[in-house]
RNA sequence: GGGAGCAUAGCUCAGCUGGUUCAGAGCAUCUGCCUUACAAGCAGAGGGUCACAGGUUCGAAUCCUGUUGCUCCCA
């Protein structure tokens, strides 16, 4: 068969990705083995993939492929998240094409239309992650809207209600007054607007003095509740605890005085209106204002306005202006850039609106969540972010966990005619509390659920209970089995939104920690250090990417630069290093590949191969436990270059070229064999970063049966570095470059072979090398010599001379002084060593450790200077 | 406004609790090579006052303080 000269990953992607499913090696099962499990963190339903998704699904994939073939039960559980905000939005945008307002629709029949979006779209993303090769045991993929996860929120939020955790309140919100909704933070845009800054003079009670305000909202001070000025401004030292009438209202209010006014901003003095500014709203609670909501929902004056009522808010700001002037009160107009929130969907101004809430209470239930990360109980990689959890949890404020939107769980609160509410999973059930605690509720009242659907995170908090099955059943095999799961991925934005909430839940449901580590991923940014995003369009395309460069070779190309917890900035050049990537190892393959059918069982090992292949062997050894411990340490992009550079350098450039027989020549089977055997484990090593090659080529290497597939191969043993093995390999690999340099440097083309001699009752620990010398750099012989010779170029290889005979004359000028440079350089290493052994202070105070290898340096670094100075002397006497 | 983090080669990052001349890796760049697995390759080379200024120490990229610049989170 002929095997293509470039790797081509398309048609082996999906070829090894359906064995894989039709084989069941994704699926678990609880059994006897330990298990190893992750949840998806689980992404939008509708939507598709992106670079975040591909770096975030990668880690989870690399670490659960790793933890399958170290044989643990590995199980990591998909699925999709409703995500209401996200998905109502598009289900109105998509509605608002075909000429069809939400507002025109009754929820049922807006519902009916968002399931069918989550039909059609729903599930695009996981076939996506198929793509990226993620093995995820699909039979066990969830949804957050289905059934059983809704009752599962249903019932915790009845449960916590019941508790006194879940409580009403106001709370202000981003009021689109077209959409006639709340927003949320992330669907206003901020922009800059040309407008004015009114200053308004405000009558000091029962005085002639006046207090000059600033504002950009005259509108709104028909809602000010109180005046309020910095406490050390001089300037209104003498009007503090008096009261203001507000203009046109004629109504009257405290001056108060609050560190929150900035002094250098207008006149120094706020108008506070506690129920249409946020900042506001905060000096209302604090000092125990007034809260007048001048405004309706759609944002016209309202009734508790008392003037203009019922007139667009936007043509009062222009009356009131004129009427305040009228009136004596408007001191300057000032031009004034301010930024202003719009609504992304209808482009109206958004309001800061009060509104009724529900809420959960934090303090408490917060406590273990903040203590078992603080003491490493769920361990964050990297622990910078306990910094960060630390300051939220201590600060955490009650969770609004109510959206006004239909897409996601309906609050199960249900009201009478008169306001009063009951929380209830059933309209029945409603009625019977009722019955109890209103005395004379009619069986026939009219009462109506609340219009609203819980907080997306308030579905996804129970994840990692929930997809067990852990509120349905609590005492059912598999949450017992996986819960507590091993390692959660995700980014660091989320750490509070999500993180934080599900260990909350976890403790509150199970008493448990839902996992013991949470890796957080760096952002993916471009080139410019924007995040990647739809709406900027600087993302490349995920599915054209692995289609150009692999799946493999994406996947390289992301974990090479992401260090955990640091920002990735991504560059499709990144992709091709891995897709070159892909290729070397396909090469190696191919080399190795040709060498079974002609390798000959009678030609005997040479000495060359025998050094080369227990080199190697301890090599891949230490490199597994080097490996295995940056996996503990989750340092996975640090992993990866170590199997990089374990195939490229040491397999590919040093091991290959020395084992590979002449041309025409044949390897022996021994080496050939071993050399197939390491060249296994260094795919097993590769196989969680680069699935696919992999397993072709671990099919190539020998017919398997599926059960012997790569992806359940059993982890390569570690390990310890062989010092003596490889410091004779380093010395011939020194011995090697110093002659490729000399080649170099005096312009000795390779093709002409050199003559190479070493000094007699020296370098004979590197014999068994020397025909491997002898090939990479083209030596036609090498002989013992007595004596030193004059006219040859000296090599150090470890502790072994030799001489390279370059055949011209050498230029002993050069030589000798390449070789001062040595010593001086040396020399120099020798005078910082001699400070430190002499300074008594260091040797007072420094560890004996540290001592002897001050010792060992200037040892080694004197009988160095000495050989060196010795070929100098030989040189000059030439 | 409050809090956190970062600053090392052209780029992306390692450098653990100060102690090899510690200043490193990969990529990129440059110079030779179509050497019979791979030009998506091979063999070499150059590149940094470790942001700046002080301090602690026998010794600082590493610890402390300040300055500057950038980023994120909360408000």
């Amino acid at each position: 068969m002929e095997i293509p000269k470039n790797y081509e990953p398309v048609s082996s992607e999906d070829k090894w990705y359906q064995y894989w499913l039709d084989n069941g090696f994704f699926r678990s099962v609880p059994d006897h083995r330990e298990p190893y499990t992750i949840v998806i963190p689980p992404p939008n339903v509708t939507g598709v993939l992106h670079m975040g998704h591909m770096l975030n699904n990668t880690i989870q994939d690399v670490l659960v492929r790793r933890a399958r073939m170290m044989g643990k039960n590995a199980c990591w559980v998909p699925g999709t998240d409703h995500a209401s905000i996200a998905t109502e939005a598009k289900v109105v945008a998509m509605l608002k094409e075909k000429g069809i307002e939400k507002k025109d629709l009754s929820r049922e029949e807006f519902l009916k239309h968002a399931w069918n979006w989550k039909e059609k779209y729903g599930g695009i993303i996981l076939e996506q992650l198929k793509k990226l090769g993620a093995s995820c045991d699909w039979e066990r993929t969830r949804f957050t809207m289905e059934d059983d996860l809704s009752e599962a929120v249903i019932d915790v939020f009845i449960d916590l209600y019941n508790k006194g955790q879940i409580y009403r309140g106001t709370r202000m919100v981003n009021w689109d007054p077209a959409g006639m909704t709340a927003v949320s933070d992330e669907e206003v845009i901020h922009k800059e607007v040309d407008s004015s800054l009114f200053h308004v003079r405000y009558n000091i009670e029962g005085t002639d003095e006046w207090i000059t305000i600033a504002t950009t909202r005259p509108e709104t001070i028909l809602g000010d509740t109180a005046i309020c000025v910095n406490p050390i401004d001089t300037r209104y030292l003498s009007l503090h605890g008096k009261h203001a009438i507000v203009p046109i209202a004629n109504r009257k209010v405290p001056i108060i005085t609050d560190e929150y006014v900035a002094m250098d901003f207008g006149t120094g003095a706020l108008k506070v209106t506690p129920a249409h500014d946020v900042n506001d709203y905060q000096l209302g609670i604090k000092h125990k204002l007034d809260m007048i909501d001048v405004l309706t929902p759609n944002g016209k004056m309202s009734q508790a306005a008392g003037h203009y009522i019922g007139e667009d808010r936007f043509d009062v700001r222009k009356k009131i202006v004129k009427d305040l002037d009228a009136a004596g009160h408007l001191v300057k107009v000032e031009p004034y850039k301010s930024s202003v929130g719009f609504s992304e969907r209808t482009n109206a101004v958004i309001e800061p609106r009060l509104s009724m809430q529900w809420f959960l209470k934090m303090d408490k239930i917060s406590k273990p969540a903040l203590e078992n990360v603080m003491n490493d109980n769920i361990r964050l990689v990297p622990d910078k972010f306990k910094n960060t959890y630390r300051h939220w949890m201590e600060n955490v404020h009650d969770w609004c966990i109510s959206r006004q939107l239909w897409w996601g769980q309906r609050i199960p609160a249900w009201y009478d005619a008169d306001g009063n509410f009951v929380v209830a999973k059933s309209e029945q059930h409603a009625r019977e509390l009722f019955t109890k605690k209103i005395p004379g509720f009619k069986s026939d009242s009219i009462i109506s659920q609340d219009e609203d659907v819980l907080d997306t995170w308030f579905s996804s908090w129970l994840w990692p209970i929930s997809v067990f099955d852990g509120f349905k059943d609590p005492e059912n095999a598999d949450i017992k089995y996986y819960y507590p799961t091993n390692d959660l991925v995700t980014a660091p934005e989320i750490l509070f939104f999500w993180v934080a909430r599900m260990i909350i839940a976890g403790y509150e449901y199970r008493g448990e920690k839902p996992f013991s580590n949470v890796y957080l991923t760096g952002i993916v940014r471009d080139k410019l250090g924007r995040k990647m995003s739809k709406s900027l369009g600087n993302s490349p395309e995920p599915m054209e990417l692995m289609a150009k460069y692999g799946a493999d070779g994406v996947r390289v190309g992301m974990l090479l630069c992401s260090p955990a917890g640091n920002d990735l900035p991504f560059d499709e050049s990144l992709c091709e290093q891995g897709r070159n990537f892909s290729n070397k190892i396909w090469n190696a393959f191919r080399l190795i590949n040709g060498w079974r059918e002609t390798s000959k069982e009678d030609q005997h090992l040479t000495e060359r191969n025998k050094a080369a292949t227990d080199w190697l062997g301890q090599k891949i050894a230490a490199e597994t436990s080097e490996i295995n411990s940056l996996f503990s340490k989750y340092r996975l992009s640090e992993a990866l270059m170590s199997i990089y550079k374990l195939v490229w350098d040491d397999f590919c450039s040093w091991y290959l070229e020395l084992v590979k027989p002449e041309q025409g020549g044949f390897i022996d089977k021994t080496t050939c064999d071993k050399t197939i055997a390491h060249f296994e484990s260094l795919l097993k090593l590769l196989h969680p970063f680069m699935p696919f090659i992999t397993e072709e080529i671990w099919h190539h290497l020998e017919k398997r049966e599926p059960s012997q597939s790569l992806i359940v191969a059993s982890w390569p043993d570690s390990g310890e570095n062989d010092t003596a093995t490889n410091e004779r390999f380093s010395a011939m690999q020194q011995l090697v470059t110093s002659i490729r340099n000399t080649r170099k440097t005096s312009n000795i083309p390779n093709r002409e072979p050199l003559k190479l001699y070493r000094l007699n009752h020296t370098g004979s620990d590197l014999e068994g090398f020397f025909p491997a010398v002898s090939k990479l750099c083209n030596i036609s012989s090498i002989e013992s010599l007595e004596g030193k010779p004059t006219n040859m170029v000296p090599i150090l290889a470890g502790s072994s001379e030799f001489f390279l005979d370059i055949r011209e004359q050498i230029n002993t000028d050069d030589e000798i002084l390449k070789l001062t440079k040595e010593i001086e350089y040396l020399e120099g290493f020798l005078v910082s060593v001699n400070k430190k052994l002499q300074n008594e202070r260091f040797m007072a105070s420094a560890k004996p450790e540290v001592i002897e290898l001050e010792r060992k340096k200037k040892e080694d670094a004197e009988e160095k200077i000495l050989v060196m100075k010795n070929q100098i002397t030989n040189l000059k006497g030439a």
